[in-house]
DNA sequence: TTTCTTTCCTATTTTCGTAATAGGATTTTA
DNA sequence: TAAAATCCTATTACGAAAATAGGAAAGAAA
């Protein structure tokens, strides 16, 4: 019950996309080391993203990335299935106790995950930073 | 996002316990055997849920364990709490971006898991064997 | 008492998916 | 042509989960 790194970077790397917009793209090694990721790891990341046809990507001098959507259309739901893989869930579904609730858990999820996109999550940090500076 | 194998074992083996009742013990080679545990594995789980205080357990001949409560009062939420451990989200919480989501999906799930108990999984059983007697 | 059956305890090994590293190929701009 | 970016593929490192192993402790029945 957790989300591995290679979702959490490319949420990070989706909401950096987001957040620059039209304005301009942005680079992997820009995203990698102001967040302390390995490049070449995001690299990898954010070729899948662009094959899954998430983000679209140019190439040279000023390449880089920009949504191919709007940041309200991508929802985690999306994200998290192509990043985690469908969930392997082939032993649980075998065991006739278990087959009903492990269904009922993944709509509840899945429910919550297509609710939930990259716009909502720029808005919270938002809201996070605004309290961090009234704080301060 | 998935279960361990730990986990869906414990949950197993807490049915078997419950849909035995009071009528006689439950012992762990009996349950492994019949589901194709391991023995010694299951062995493993069968101390963490006595330990827990979930079950309580008799040594020797005609020992084995039952329930310490009733199977209604058995959540799903501290049954994998207690298997998983805390979900350590050391890394996802300290992305801002990232926080307010995993607190809200962590709530949906708690009071998914915390209102499904070993009886409901007992009853789940009941549904679907009744779906494949009727089938055949 | 002895024997057998069960849970309990702890250490070790195996296995496997994730995370990370590495080295280049391709594309594009200036 | 050089430099900067993505793209591609293979390999290594790491760690947690899964399983194995061997006995210790407790308790029932002969």
């Amino acid at each position: 019950m957790k989300l591995s790194r290679r979702t959490i970077y490319a949420l990070i790397l989706l909401v950096a996309i987001a957040k620059n917009g039209d304005s301009g793209n942005t680079t992997i090694k820009e995203v990698a080391q102001k967040e302390g990721i390995s490049v070449k790891y995001l690299e990898q990341i954010g070729c899948v993203l662009c094959k899954a046809g998430l983000i679209k990507s140019w190439r040279g001098p000023n390449g880089g990335y920009h949504l191919e959507k709007a940041a309200k259309d991508c929802t985690l739901g999306e994200v998290i299935k192509l990043m985690e893989g469908e969930v392997s869930s082939d032993y649980i579904e075998s065991v006739s106790a278990l087959s009903l609730f492990w269904d009922g858990l993944c709509k509840t999820l899945d429910s919550y995950l297509n609710s939930t996109t990259i716009y909502d999550l720029i808005e919270n940090e938002k809201t996070l930073d605004g309290v961090y500076d009234y704080c301060i």
